[in-house]
RNA sequence: GGUCCCGUAGCUCAGUUGGAUAGAGCAUCUGCCUUCUAAGCAGAGGGUCGCAGGUUCAAAUCCUGCCGGGAUCGCCA
């Protein structure tokens, strides 16, 4: 509960009851209407556009329902002032009361202020990362990482059951390749002279380790055999080699999975989901043997005309059917996904959500469509899409290019810039949009960096309750006390506004949870951090606005319980972005 | 050619799911440190919200059509 849906209830109950009066028509359908932060203060604290949003419906000029409404509602306790403004908004005003309470509010319920309450409408899954496992992580992956984690970790605030998955692509041909450039480092390990690395196998370096661990592990035993034999072999060795290194990768950027889910287990131990996916469909009437036509203003030479299997996916409005079977009988990569979604399904998700980059857009349409039809559209499918991220050092764009050894990994990027940096920056910008990303920018602790200023806010706060205990000896500054503490001399305009920054919480993360997009806690954050450094800063020029008022108990008491207030909210933010929120600057 | 994303101040970007007079940072200019951390704050200038229509009490936001930039386009993963 917060207090502009709290204020919704209100208006809504009122509504109904002029209504019943015969006020307003009694058979008026209440539709949804908004309460909410006036952009401007003169405003009042909450405006409600309910009296706009029904006069048609009403028959009634906007302004005499709102009227009607404010009769209603300026009675309550809460209320300093209410006006009818502009072409009928209700612009309601409270009584300071109402923002002291809210203080109290956030010190009782602490890291649980603005969290939601547990939903029962089912199981959430958010597939994020699901780098191939072939080498290190990169920097393109680091977005998608950062921008799943962080959604993730909202969406478990916000009260949802969620589930953090990874899906390994370990049964492709890339798989193979990687057998093969791991077998030629074993080979190096034994001793023999490889020379360069063929074209078309992976060259990294990285291999090399995996090659001296198969060595150990295998000794020489892998040498004579054929290559239908020790390939296996030598995939599944390599592949869990990767996979750790990736495990790893992630560690450093403090994002983990719940689930980490193999593409070839999706046809082992005798199970074949990909056949009963694909089944399941052709029971639906959606599978078919067809030829697909040839893409447009795409000069292919290559191409043939085939007949393959199809799945009808422009029933669910994709712009063409799509292949589930290559021409030599085997599966596509999409059969492989649609019955890994099916498992999903199957494992009882409601609300299932990919990260994408930017260069599976086109495959988004055909995903979903899976989804619809093997859900028969009881679940929903939202894949984000990440576009890419431009490096820059200095200004300069930095191109990567894995032959010149240009090539930046996400372990480089992080050791370079740090942790907390990186996942404010990737989360500070729109999924939607470009960004650029300069390691010396990052690096920067100044304003210019988002990163220092809202860690900064968090620090200052733990340093005002440090000096307070220093300066008034006796003071106690634990919540239990402060939760007691009279709040009456919090009137300043400027503590008001910092009040109203954090009423705005609980709001906040609901929005950002629905839409999906964690970025707004990221500029929520440095908002709030603004307005805590701007009060700070006013105790400059006006010493009887400081936070501590060495001679007044009782006021920096009051102070000291919003900056405690703030001091929360900024940390359930940071939290929820992965962010430390450190006590002291160093 | 199809599909998707982007276009808002000189630059980089927000804009609370359709609300009132469109915001922030950087850059430029003017102020504030014997002071609870100046890693900060206050103020000024800066706008055809790509263009043109439409929907309605109300459009940067929704719809249509253009213009510009990017991603992507049978069996790869």
């Amino acid at each position: 509960m917060n207090v502009f849906t709290e204020v919704q209830t209100r208006v809504r109950a009122a509504l109904e009851a002029l209504k019943s009066e015969g006020a307003l028509p009694a058979d008026l359908p209440l539709p949804d209407f908004e309460a909410e932060p006036p952009r401007d203060a003169s405003h009042g604290d909450i405006a409600v556009n309910a009296a706009l949003v029904l006069a048609k419906a009403a028959k009634m000029k906007p302004r005499d329902i709102a009227e009607a409404l404010k009769s209603k509602l300026e009675a309550h306790p809460d209320i300093a002032k209410i006006e009818v403004a502009g072409p009928g908004f209700l612009n309601i005003t409270f009584k300071s009361e109402v923002w002291h309470d809210l203080i109290r509010t956030i010190l009782q319920r602490g890291s649980a202020y603005g969290a939601g309450s547990e939903r029962s409408d089912g199981k959430l899954n958010v597939e994020y990362v699901s780098a191939n496992p072939t080498g290190p992580m990169h920097v393109g992956h680091c977005r998608g990482a950062v921008f799943g984690d962080a959604l993730a970790n909202l969406l478990v605030f916000a009260g949802y059951n969620v589930t953090r998955e990874y899906y390994i692509n370990d049964a492709g041909g890339q798989v193979d390749v990687l057998a093969r450039s791991a077998y030629l480092r074993y080979r190096e390990a034994l001793g023999d002279d490889i020379g360069a690395i063929p074209e078309g196998l992976y060259p990294g370096e990285y291999l090399q380790p995996v090659g001296v661990a198969l060595a150990k592990e295998h000794g020489k035993s892998l040498i004579n055999m054929p290559e239908e034999r020790w390939l296996p072999i030598v995939r599944s060795f390599a592949i869990e080699k990767m996979m750790e290194m990736i495990k790893d990768d992630l560690a450093a950027l403090n994002i983990r999975h719940d689930v980490f889910f193999s593409e070839a287990s999706l046809r082992s131990g005798g199970r074949d989901q990909i056949k009963a996916a694909i089944e399941e469909l052709r029971k639906k009437g959606l599978i078919y043997e067809g030829k697909l036509e040839k893409p447009k203003g795409h000069d292919d030479g290559e191409w043939e005309d085939r007949v393959q299997t199809l799945f009808k996916s422009t029933a669910f409005g994709d712009d063409e059917d799509r292949a589930l079977q290559k021409s030599d009988g085997s599966y596509t990569y999409f059969a492989g996904d649609a019955a890994y979604h099916y498992d999903k399904l199957q494992r009882g998700f409601r609300h299932l959500i990919n990260v994408f980059g930017a260069d599976h857009v086109g495959y988004i349409p055909r995903i979903k469509a899976v989804v619809a039809a093997l859900s028969d559209k009881a679940a929903d499918l939202d894949v984000k899409v990440v576009q890419l991220v431009r490096l820059f050092k200095a200004g300069e764009p930095y191109k990567m290019s894995k032959r010149a050894g240009t090539f930046v990994t996400l372990r480089d990027v992080v050791d370079e810039v740090g942790r907390d940096p990186v996942r404010y920056m990737m989360l500070y910008r729109k999924n939607q949009e470009t960004l650029d990303f300069d390691f010396a920018k990052v690096t920067e602790q100044s304003k210019d960096n988002p990163v220092f200023y809202v860690q900064y806010a968090h620090a200052r706060s733990a340093s005002v309750l440090r000096n307070a205990v220093e300066q008034i000896p006796g003071l106690d500054v634990s919540v239990e006390a402060l939760k007691n503490a009279d709040l009456s001399s919090l009137t300043d305009p400027g503590e008001i506004d910092l009040v109203k920054r954090l009423a705005a919480f609980p709001r906040l993360v609901d929005g950002a949870a629905s839409a999906h997009e964690p970025h707004r806690v990221a500029f929520y954050l440095y908002d709030l951090a603004s307005a805590l450094h701007s009060q700070w800063t006013r105790g400059n020029d006006s010493p009887h606005l400081r936070f501590i008022q060495s001679n007044d108990g009782v006021a920096t008491a009051a102070r000291l319980a919003l900056i405690i207030a703030t001091k929360t909210v900024i940390k359930s933010g940071l939290d929820i972005l992965g962010v430390e929120a450190p006590e002291a600057m160093r």
